[in-house]
DNA sequence: CCACGAAAGTGGCATATGCCACTAATTGGA
DNA sequence: TCCAATTAGTGGCATATGCCACTTTCGTGG
């Protein structure tokens, strides 16, 4: 008995991965939260911002999120004005996201705090070692979890 | 351009980490879904499995979870029968929680599930990167993220 | 040109998480 | 002993995410 017990190991990969998730995200919140936007949202605008104009589907890949939760997620963004949808010109299926004028405000001054945020993380863990990690996630991320090909008997 | 366009890369610590939760949960989720839980629902059952009757906050801690957020999400566990909750005996403001005979069996079932999609996730990652992933994530999980003491001036 | 199946979103429902304001029970002094 | 500060949970509210059932559009073989 060090001092505070280490946290409750655990040998699934899940469950550790949201474990972190969870402990990261309240960190980046915290100090995101004098915007006004949660970590998430931040994300979303700067996905979105870095993309053209993209499709809902589009961002929802890149995010390696479903397109229903990026709708959900949208949705406040949208009310507060920080994004506006419009119709594809060619197809009328597709609808497409951009930053309004307030929302490509809200990311710069979200993204001074998000730097502090980042800059702080990095001087705990090693700017190499966040790297190696982002490395392993996105790799997790881009996983292809098919089902092994379980013995389809011919 | 290879192929589909490599996912939506972030140089976001947070971002990248919630990104690679969401595919691995999904991955989880799919392969336990059969036994009705959800990958976090397992984990919990698990965690209060080798607690020895934890108190909420016990598991909470374990878990880098919000006390609040944990009682809400043992709510349909606790409505489904799988986990009983009581109070301690010489705090009454504690509350302890253990499986039910029905939780147990459920635990028991849907180990068999997760120990399918932990393997397969190693087989894919390989299972020594898998653990020098989760070694990180503990890592992450367990940092210290005070304010830095931004020179309180005496 | 029309019926069909695929593609892109939407809405509803349920869980996952957090924060905040409260309530109840304890613990520490004065 | 009695009240103030602390500790443990609860409930309400809001966002984060997913799945499923639809609805609207497209794209196509007839």
């Amino acid at each position: 008995m060090t001092k505070t017990a280490m946290p409750g190991f655990s040998p699934c990969n899940n469950a550790t991965l949201r474990r972190a998730a969870r402990k990261l995200g309240r960190f980046y919140d915290d100090v995101i939260s004098p915007s006004g936007l949660k970590g998430t949202q931040y994300g979303l605008l700067y996905q979105i911002y870095v993309s053209n104009e993209p499709a809902m589907g589009t961002i929802a890949e890149a995010m390696v999120m479903d397109l229903s939760a990026l709708g959900h997620t949208l949705k406040p963004l949208i009310r507060d004005g920080y994004v506006e949808a419009f119709a594809d010109k060619d197809d009328r299926r597709v609808k497409r996201v951009r930053l309004t004028r307030q929302g490509l405000a809200k990311l710069d001054e979200a993204t001074k705090l998000w730097s502090i945020a980042q800059q702080r993380f990095e001087a705990m863990v090693g700017k190499q070692r966040a790297a190696d990690l982002r490395a392993m996630l996105d790799e997790v991320a881009a996983l292809d979890y098919e089902a092994p090909a379980a013995a389809l008997p011919g």
